[in-house]
DNA sequence: TGAGGCTATTTGGTGAACCAAATACAAAAC
DNA sequence: GTTTTGTATTTGGTTCACCAAATAGCCTCA
């Protein structure tokens, strides 16, 4: 087999030609959920790709629920019917890119939901890392330094506070992106920041009192000034 | 160098080590945001573990946007500060797995946003695509078989159709967990299918005429049963 | 006949060797 | 002194050979 370089693109574009060879099989051999797909060895050589791209595709999948492989035994199909599986595959190949409009816009649902739960649920030692995180900010910002970092890590601890971990994954998973674009575009500017801890403070307050529907309304009002502003930039 | 067979849960722990390595290195050395990792190689010596361990933690923190790969030339811290990088490193080693409550919660969350920005944004395609999935339900559900697929396909389409890609992948993620504990709990009997074609109907009206607050209203409704039904479950 | 154990094969996982692009560095050319 | 070119090294990616657990088939013995 001769040795290929491919550009990220292309491997992307061959995974998911594996992905939809392995849709196509499910169909055709009527594999019912618990049933073993062919073994990587035989996939590869089927698809005339290295074994690597094969599970790589099948870690995607796996990732997605879709695929279950166990050690020394095989890959399953997971618990799902064929249609989902169908119709899942169908939505992960045409999955784009997450655009930022898209990550602010998920991101103020998040925390909107995030900050009520946390008021709700907080334990002391949730509000402990809250304050070192909010005392943080506080001194980074009267210092006149950027402080976006410490911004966005209260607002983690906030959605760890919260309880809910599926939405703490999905908050991981978004600040990134999230502080890159606004240290880009220079969100965050010292005159939102002094508003900042006023806010920042607010929303711990309500978060202490165990109050959510002020938490909630603080965190709205927080994100309404930072909402406008992406707004203006991104369209 | 001998080798072992690990459990996912060792896998996990050496993982964590290797995670919690790189963080201390990145400390250490004072490492900014684009600097450069030592090498596979050198850090597979200096951890004393296999270089693919080394790769599997460097894709996993590479997934939460924290390093950067680049052929050829290696690995880089990620443009976000040394802050930030050891906060998510923190929060990303105690990570949890989602329970089916804090699954439940954020679909819940998710779906209300999705139905509303799809009655805003839905193109015709979106439309025509929810049209099928809805009457695969329809039919099913007429038929007195089981539609949690279809189920689920139908609330899909809507999240594709919401135009936020971020919303859209995050379904997905949640999707198949949700229907494996569906089927399992029997969430989502005949009894409660019959009123689910009325709810899912008035729903895609909704979209159809473009009324994101009516969309939101229905899918309120839809839930409400689901919701107090998986809490009777779960608590 | 069938239950228990033994062996060969198959499986996903693992590690080491290898690849080509990128980089670093030094020598040569101007 | 500066730029260019050639070469050796380093790098993440890829492939291949091997591992031990799981499995399947067969044989043995009761």
């Amino acid at each position: 087999m001769k040795l290929e370089v491919r550009t990220k693109n292309e491997n992307q574009k061959v995974q998911n030609l594996i992905i939809i060879g392995i849709r196509d099989l499910i169909n055709y051999k009527n594999l019912e959920p618990g049933d073993k797909l062919p073994s990587e060895r035989k996939l590869s050589e089927k698809f005339e790709v290295s074994r690597s791209n094969i599970r790589e595709a099948i870690q995607k999948l796996e990732f997605y629920g879709l695929l279950k492989s166990i050690p020394q035994s095989g890959t399953f199909v997971a618990n799902i019917g064929v249609i989902a599986m169908n119709g899942m595959i169908e939505d992960i190949l045409r999955l784009e890119d997450p655009d930022f409009k898209s990550l602010v816009e998920t991101r103020i649902l998040l925390e909107l939901k995030t900050s009520r739960l946390a008021a709700l649920r907080r334990t002391d030692e949730d509000l402990l890392k809250m304050g070192e995180a909010l005392n943080a900010y506080k001194e980074k910002v009267i210092n006149g330094q950027d402080a976006v970092q410490e911004d966005l890590l209260f607002h983690l601890a906030i959605a760890k506070a919260s309880g809910n971990s599926t939405m703490n994954t999905f908050m991981l998973i978004i600040t990134p992106e999230i502080i890159t674009n606004f240290e880009k575009y220079h969100v965050c500017d010292s005159s939102l920041a002094k508003n900042g801890i006023r806010e920042h403070q607010e929303i711990f307050d309500a978060i202490l009192n165990k109050d959510p529907q002020l938490a909630k309304q603080k965190m709205k009002d927080h994100f309404k000034v930072l909402y406008q502003y992406c707004y203006n930039i991104i369209d």
